[in-house]
DNA sequence: GATCCGGTTAAGAGTTTTTTAAGACTTGAT
DNA sequence: ATCAAGTCTTAAAAAACTCTTAACCGGATC
């Protein structure tokens, strides 16, 4: 999703600057020159406000309080302040962060990524793909095919650990001791009947489709 | 309301520095001296962490994604490290700032007032809303269908719990650490127990109305 | 002292895992 | 090419485990 940032910047370059740096790295931007006119521009796309403390007119303090007061959105202060005490007052404003000029660019997007990350974020998707299958295993689903399929807990943790190494040969032991965690004695025949069940499983999704291959003697691996 | 702020810093120096300089602003503290004790002192009261990157052992990244993993707050990093590469790495691992060495009590104590308070902001929007029920948490009340239900201090937890990850499951032990609160090792069925309660009083409610999913093996989910 | 809550227990139902066993396949030696 | 030994696949039965509920009990709360 493309995000907003509002710059509100007196000075005619830093803003050029500052916008193209932006919309090189995907947000869209807007641009004002004036607390008045960010205040103006500021609206409910606004996703995060980037603030020149340095205007002319009126005191960044006071346009913090009113842009927040409108649409409360992270705001960022740059500015070449580096009195600490400044920084104190920004903050208990209602600053969110503060970077001092000359910044580093990427410094600037990281903290502008924090920022917006702490809204949205959450939703690190911990899943694994290969060829149609698609594992998450934030909510231990499996699909395949486009189809749900329903896995057993071990089938879950087998499927996974293959997918995990998809270039590599996974042998019994290996698997064994991932997937059973050293509950080691299992009959031998345990893992082959569950890599049984799971390619059951798989091939009712997709009949034309071979997942597991068998490495005679070694253990299993995906087919390429 | 006092926050808790947890210090893991392997300077017993500094992390004296910091847990006096935060009690005597109003701060409980809890302090750690590595990542590891870290991690396992983390617990749902924490409000935020203070985090020294160059800690033995273990590399200050790993420790920040399991921090988060357990309880998500914000983590910020102090540090000596000046690089800026590093700090944008720290970004987009989830730290949500960053201090470097020697810093000025007065910015930290900023920095982190402004964690905390934009944490409390996206809170105050405090209900949660799941098919026809609704939890708010100010006053710890449940609707559902329309109907109040009155649920016991637990089965709200556990309810919420689910409520806030609703495309995630929930495993046991996971629920057992935020609803129990490590209360040890309580018995395997007391979840079980509760669940079912839960579902019963939600199922007097709306009969017709599935919620709460059960994962075998793994623990429980909402239903889509 | 009655009520509510949380936890424990226990029985039954349901699900998964392991074992068993028969047959098919691969390998390598003859 | 054939055979024997070892390995793998699969279905089905047995065993182990997990989940659901209802019922009970003790402690906290009112």
């Amino acid at each position: 999703m493309q995000r907003t940032i509002l710059i509100i910047e007196d000075d005619t370059e830093i803003n050029d600057m500052l916008r193209i740096l932006l919309r090189q790295n995907g947000y869209r931007t807007i641009s004002a020159f004036s607390g008045t006119e960010g205040i103006l521009a500021h609206n409910k796309e606004v996703s995060l406000i980037l603030l020149d403390l340095m205007l002319p007119g009126r005191s960044g303090e006071d346009i913090i309080r009113e842009l927040k007061a409108k649409h409360n959105v992270p705001v960022i202060v740059t500015s070449a302040i580096h009195d600490v005490g400044k920084k104190v007052d920004l903050f208990s404003l209602g600053a969110d962060d503060y970077v001092t000029k000359p910044f580093h660019n990427e410094e600037l997007l990281a903290r502008i990524g924090a920022r917006l990350r702490t809204n949205t974020e959450l939703n690190a998707n911990d899943t694994l793909t290969y060829k149609d299958i698609v594992l998450n295993r934030s909510d231990f689903s499996a699909v395949c095919s486009g189809k749900s399929v329903e896995l057993s807990k071990h089938e879950f943790a087998l499927l996974a650990l293959l997918m995990e190494k998809p270039d590599r040969t996974c042998t019994k032991s290996l698997i064994y001791d991932t997937v059973w965690d050293y509950e080691n004695s299992a009959d031998d025949n345990t893992l082959n009947v569950h890599i049984s069940k799971l390619r059951k499983k798989l091939k009712e999704c997709n009949p034309d489709e071979e997942y597991i291959e068998t490495v005679w003697g070694i253990g299993y691996r995906l087919k390429k």
